[in-house]
DNA sequence: TTTAGTGCAAAACCTTTGCACCCAG
DNA sequence: CTGGGTGCAAAGGTTTTGCACTAAA
């Protein structure tokens, strides 16, 4: 962790998944290391802090913080988790998500030992995947040029229909 | 409008950017064409929802709800404003787009007369520019393949930092 | 005339904030 | 001990909803 990506193409702020290999080695954060990196932004590891992580870490997938603080085993205030989430997402521990119904999603970000990915979800059950692409260099300097913006990086998700969704219309096709 | 994007690639739904010719054309909605996509689907097309389209071409920008009802010239009621954006975003007249702020932001789409584009939000000011590329198939075919969903459709925002505020960055560093 | 849309008001949600007390460093 | 963190309660902001009335087709 705080290890510089070593994959030029990388677009994730703080990422170390390639720090120890190009196939994205999954890293398994060292409390102590989280815990430093709080402390260089004069930030404490505190209980509720590790345990919204260890729950992120445990479920490795989008959570609502709704859904955190449900799975929290000594359940705090919510208001609470709405300012860790804050303060992780600023260490780049956590990294947030969209699913365009209007809730925030916090996953462990690929600094904090996720796989590099990016989510397709399926717009008939809201079933969730994880992909793991990489943006073309190509594609981001077009941004830039075109925009002359520097420092791009993008914010996606990509939305379907899952198998099981899939198969489902045709039945009723059918039917 | 209601004719088939003739490119390929094209990842917008309803799209007909490219119905005239290959260079993004602009296509200008007729409003008699508009009542009837809204008829098609039993909708009807009313003073409120022409005004807010009207309201949206102007500007050719992503606008807030809050804003579009500022902007109407006989300003209607808020509530309607959300409504009419459910209507007009399923008949595939607006798109929306999220920047990440909490506020769901609208413009036409691509199907209504905008060009086929993407944004780059500027991470410290918020100014918005558009820029026109395209996702590559081979990326989402890779993405279909991965997580086999079909019908995948990216939901994008770049974020970046605009030119004005690299430089007044770069000063403050000198400085 | 029939069905959908609007305005108004109230509510539902997600998220943020103020303040007194508590705890990690 | 000291500055950040937590819990509680209240508020802020966006978005949705129920209902009587109005307007489009």
């Amino acid at each position: 962790m705080g290890m510089k990506c070593r994959k030029e193409s990388c677009q994730h702020e703080g990422c170390s998944c390639h720090a120890e290999d190009e196939k994205h080695a999954k890293y398994v954060p060292d409390p102590v290391e989280v815990a430093q990196r709080l402390r260089s932004r004069s930030l404490k590891m505190t209980h509720q802090r590790q345990a919204v992580l260890t729950v992120l870490q445990r479920e490795q997938r989008p959570l609502t913080i709704r859904e955190i603080h449900e799975l929290l085993d000594t359940a705090g205030d919510l208001a609470t988790v709405y300012r860790t989430m804050h303060v992780l997402q600023e260490a780049h521990l956590v990294s947030r998500c969209d699913f365009r119904d209007g809730v925030a999603r916090f996953e462990v970000s690929c600094a904090c030992g996720a796989l590099h990915h990016y989510h397709v979800i399926c717009n008939n059950c809201g079933k969730v995947m994880g992909v793991e692409i990489e943006f073309p260099d190509t594609m981001l300097e077009e941004i830039a040029s075109q925009s002359r913006y520097s420092h791009i990086s993008p914010h996606v998700e990509f939305f379907g229909v899952c198998p099981a969704c899939k198969k489902e219309g045709q039945n009723e096709k059918k039917g």
